[in-house]
DNA sequence: GTCTATATTGTGATAGAC
DNA sequence: GTCTATCACAATATAGAC
């Protein structure tokens, strides 16, 4: 596998030279966002000539298709290792909260990457618009599993699982717009009295 | 005042050059976005030279804090009189989240220019988050001031209000990346009962 | 698979004539 | 106040050598 084991993640691990341009151009695109960020700054951060990228990536929307569902790996992953040992579904949403805000901080309350991405291109290409559309409906049917389990698969459940999004939805750009968590956290307590309400 | 009169807005009024340049620039930057839409373009469409954009406005950003502004006053306009007539606090409220719905699908679902300009430039420069700021809190205050009508001056109003404006900007982003209107009737309904149930 | 060198087009902005 | 002409630079992408 010659052009393998070439670089160094932030954790020491060796990964290939796909992974590596993957995770500079996440940490780029999701900082600077994706217009403002040139394939010159990527190559340059990663240090290796355009042509290579270009042999791994046909283009920089691919590129960008290959950011989302790395943040979309990311952020499942990483709820998933914070909701572990939580079993009851109200805790897991509200907790859901408590890590979207946990996450956002640690990013720089850069924002939500899908929302992001729409609003830096609104005719989107057709590769870019499906990415989105199958990531943010992953995340609706992630609350409405967990409220159909929290309520019982009762008829407003869908209704409730989708004010629940909203409240996700909102919290996150609102703490994209302000750089503080409180937004999230006016959410979260929404939320607990809209499930304690029913 | 020569270089007045010199264009016609859609209406067919008379207006000033600086006034077609924002028209043209505020239908622009919002269709297409602001790092994809080009001075170039901009003059092409407005018909006249580059110089002379650069005399009416210094620089693309200052464009841009003129655009935000003629938004926020189109939206407020617009919302003043789709409001005429009701007076009850509560129907104000929801009747805003209707008149959202209709402004979203009059602007093919464009979403909200403040939201947007910071998804574009992450590291925005400081005309452009004042004025973000500065009108995010102008919303959030219109709800405010609405809900302690409709509830009464009472401890929990602020975050009541906090609740709907939350409600309010989660429909609008779901409202753009799923290009219909259903997130922000999900999101009515939610205000209903919200302020039903106290 | 990675490189250097280049192609082509567009960017925001300015000088100076009228 | 508006124009033409031009600046310096960055954008995405490719050809062809190694």
């Amino acid at each position: 596998m010659p052009g393998y084991y070439l670089f160094y993640s932030m954790e020491t691990q060796v990964i290939t030279v796909r992974e590596h341009i993957i995770q500079t151009a996440c940490k780029l695109f999701h900082e600077q966002g994706y217009n403002l960020t040139g394939i010159n700054q990527i190559i340059d951060e990663a240090g290796l000539a355009k042509a290579s990228l270009y042999y791994h990536f046909p283009s920089k929307e691919d590129l960008c298709v290959a950011y989302l569902q790395r943040r979309n790996k990311l952020w499942f992953d990483g709820l998933e290792s914070y909701l572990n040992g939580t079993s009851e579904p109200r805790h897991r949403i509200v907790k859901t909260f408590d890590f979207r805000a946990l996450h956002l901080e640690n990013n720089n309350f850069g924002g939500c990457s899908y929302i992001k991405i729409i609003s830096e291109m609104p005719q989107r290409g057709e590769k870019i618009n499906r990415q989105v559309l199958l990531q943010k409906e992953k995340q609706r049917l992630f609350f409405l599993e967990l409220t159909r389990l929290a309520i019982g698969n009762r008829k407003t459940a869908a209704r409730v699982a989708d004010t629940i999004f909203l409240l996700f939805d909102g919290g996150t750009v609102q703490c994209q717009v302000y750089r503080e968590v409180t937004p999230l956290q006016v959410a979260r307590r929404a939320v607990v009295e809209l499930l304690d309400g029913l």
